[in-house]
RNA sequence: CGGGGAGUAGCUCAGCCCGGCUAGAGCGCUUGGUUUGGGACCAAGAAGUCGCAGGUUCGAAUCCUGUCUCCCCGACCA
């Protein structure tokens, strides 16, 4: 492709609207441009890449047997209020306004629908589903580029199976699918167990991609590759030690103190002689929930522990539930249900509040003083702790979600009504899965992974081109012919080759876009090597260059990487 | 939804606090010329209802009120 007659609009300056490096260079490079908050229009440069993205997971799932199809994006509201999911989405379902339409966010219910009638025998099972097409969530808050829209293309995958064991089969499949996809994309990445959240169904896997602009923190252990999502994540940790005399409860004056650590240097005591007090209203009913010093509740832990709806109490609740404000809230004398961090077991000696402002209680003894607390695993675990599977150090950092495979069940077979006879002529509902991958966030990984601070580096399979061919100074009649002749020979060796063949143009901005736009292999033909009838090679990422015989381009390439 | 920031030329921004003539810069763009191995130079030029609406004022990009949009942090997120 000739760059002279290209719509690349690339940029200089950083665009105002980007924060992550992948979106500057995604923005600067002329792959995407924003339409509105979490809406981009894919130009033709950044679409060629994404279009390879997608011929890899066709690939891939083909292999596993995947049939695609694709679903329509307008879907009856009717089918959604069946399973219950225009009330789970909530706000997040885009809603037609004159029509009962809504958009589809994901297709669960349109699958069902379709296999319902269809697939009526054990004989029609197994089934692998897919498709690659545009999904709609109306996000709160969109960002990082295409990494959270409110538009996004992502390729689903549904399987249909007589019973648990033909899912674990699929979900297996799947697993392996997804493994290669991200492989030939050329990402790193690892796999974590999840929370199966509003989607419902038994075990959940998450694809990740380390990032700092990731909204998923995870834990994972270099060692034996345990690896978790915190909202799951365990660790070995130090629990409180029983001490052998329990003291009597003791009240102390401590005026502004409001946290642990204030709490710690007023007394001059350890962090691991404190409880940490929250208040959660749980049902519209207070709940206090001990946590080991300075340990953070783990929301998603407390709401799995707790049934029914679960929220941090308001600041100005506290005083009318506890008597004092944040800072100073404490078992003793707490008239609702209080619930401890299993590292809280059984200990005396405690620190806590007093349920008076500007007032903390020592001596707790939590077997003798509250008779009535539970334990269970709520904290939240940190970079450091020891692994719960092999005892070394666990990193705990953020991380993008790629991809995550989910074992359903029968939930959407059963809303709605899709059912088998099996090989006895008994009725049973069939078992799903589902499989979704974020196909543009693939895109943005692989930047955010492979970049320098000029810009994009590609390489196969997901290069839009495989040549970027500079001609310095076409007027020169020589480098025009030279250059011309290069750019067919080249695309007839089969490279995919895109050709800046601007007349105008400095060599400094030339080499400054082909740099940006990343291109594997750059060839630069000026006049200074054409004299010697040689051109320069560049390997982008290496940066490493060569001067070449125009006769032994080709075989130089090897040599260069 | 809570907190913070920003909307001025295609892009990046200054001007606003402290109202005042014809609203600025750099980059980009157009025309002509010079230049051509790391974002060149000279000359001439096009381009902005200062997000929108209302108000105060002799006078508003600037002050006030409302509103929309975008970005960031948080909440939320299959």
């Amino acid at each position: 492709m000739r760059l002279s007659k290209s719509f690349i609009p690339t940029l200089k300056e950083n665009p105002s609207e980007a924060v992550i490096p992948s979106h500057i260079l995604m923005i600067r490079a002329g792959l995407v441009r924003q339409l509105s908050a979490g809406i981009y229009s894919w130009l033709p440069l950044g679409y060629k890449v994404l279009r390879k993205i997608m011929d890899i997971i066709r690939e891939e799932m083909n292999n596993i047997g995947g049939q695609e199809f694709h679903f329509p994006g307008l879907n009856p509201k009717e089918i959604w209020e069946q399973t219950g999911r225009v009330e789970a989405f909530g706000d997040i379902l885009f809603h037609v306004k004159n029509r009962d339409y809504v958009l589809a966010p994901t297709h669960e219910e349109i699958v069902a629908f379709h296999a319902k009638g269809e697939i009526v025998s054990y004989k029609d099972l197994p089934q692998i589903w897919y498709q690659i097409q545009t999904k709609f969530r109306n996000e709160p808050r969109p960002r990082s580029g295409v990494i959270r829209g409110r538009q996004f293309i992502m390729k689903d995958a549904y399987t249909l199976d007589k019973d648990e064991a033909g899912l674990d089969v699929g979900y297996a499949l799947h697993d392996k699918a997804y493994r290669a996809i991200f492989d030939r994309c050329g990402l790193k990445y690892f796999v974590v167990g999840a929370s199966s959240g509003a989607m419902g169904g038994s075990k959940s896997e998450e694809f990740m991609v380390k990032s700092d602009a990731g909204e998923d923190t995870v834990a994972y252990c270099e060692k034996c590759g345990y690896a978790a999502n915190v909202e799951v994540a365990q660790s070995v940790s130090q629990a409180v030690e029983r001490q052998n005399e329990s003291k009597d409860v003791f009240e102390i004056h401590t005026p502004n103190v409001k946290s642990i650590d204030d709490l710690c240097t007023f007394l001059n005591i350890n962090e691991n002689q404190t409880a940490k007090s929250r208040v959660y209203i749980n049902d519209d009913k207070p709940i206090l929930v001990l946590m080991l010093g300075n340990d953070e509740v783990n929301e998603t832990k407390l709401a799995n522990v707790l049934s029914g709806n679960v929220r941090p109490a308001h600041p100005d609740e506290l005083k009318e539930i506890s008597g004092a404000d944040a800072g100073s809230i404490g078992p003793i004398g707490f008239k609702y249900r209080i619930i401890a961090d299993k590292l809280l077991k059984d200990g005396n000696n405690l620190y806590s509040g007093a349920n008076k402002n500007d007032y903390h209680i020592g001596g707790i003894d939590l077997m003798r003083d509250v008779p009535n607390i539970e334990y269970f695993d709520l904290r939240t675990v940190e970079s450091g702790e020891k692994c719960i599977r092999c005892g070394s150090q666990l990193d705990v950092f953020k991380a993008i979600e790629l991809g995550h495979i989910f074992k359903l069940g029968t939930k959407y077979s059963e809303a709605l009504g899709v059912m088998y006879l099996d090989e006895n002529g008994k009725e049973k509902p069939v078992v799903m899965g589902s499989y979704g991958i974020g196909v543009e966030r693939i895109l943005a990984c692989y930047i955010e992974q492979n970049y320098d601070e000029k810009g994009i580096i590609w390489k196969d399979p997901l290069s839009p081109f495989d040549i970027h061919l500079i001609a310095l100074n076409m007027k020169n009649s020589l480098v025009k012919e030279t250059s011309e002749k290069l750019y067919r020979d080249l695309q007839k060796e089969g490279f995919e080759v895109l050709f800046d063949d601007r007349i105008e143009g400095s060599a400094g901005i030339k080499f400054n876009d082909a740099d940006l736009l990343g291109m594997p292999v750059q060839i630069i033909v000026g006049e200074k090597n054409l004299k010697e009838n040689k051109v320069e090679i560049k390997n982008r990422r290496t940066g490493n260059k060569k001067v070449v015989e125009l006769d032994k381009l080709i075989d130089s390439f090897q040599e260069i990487f």
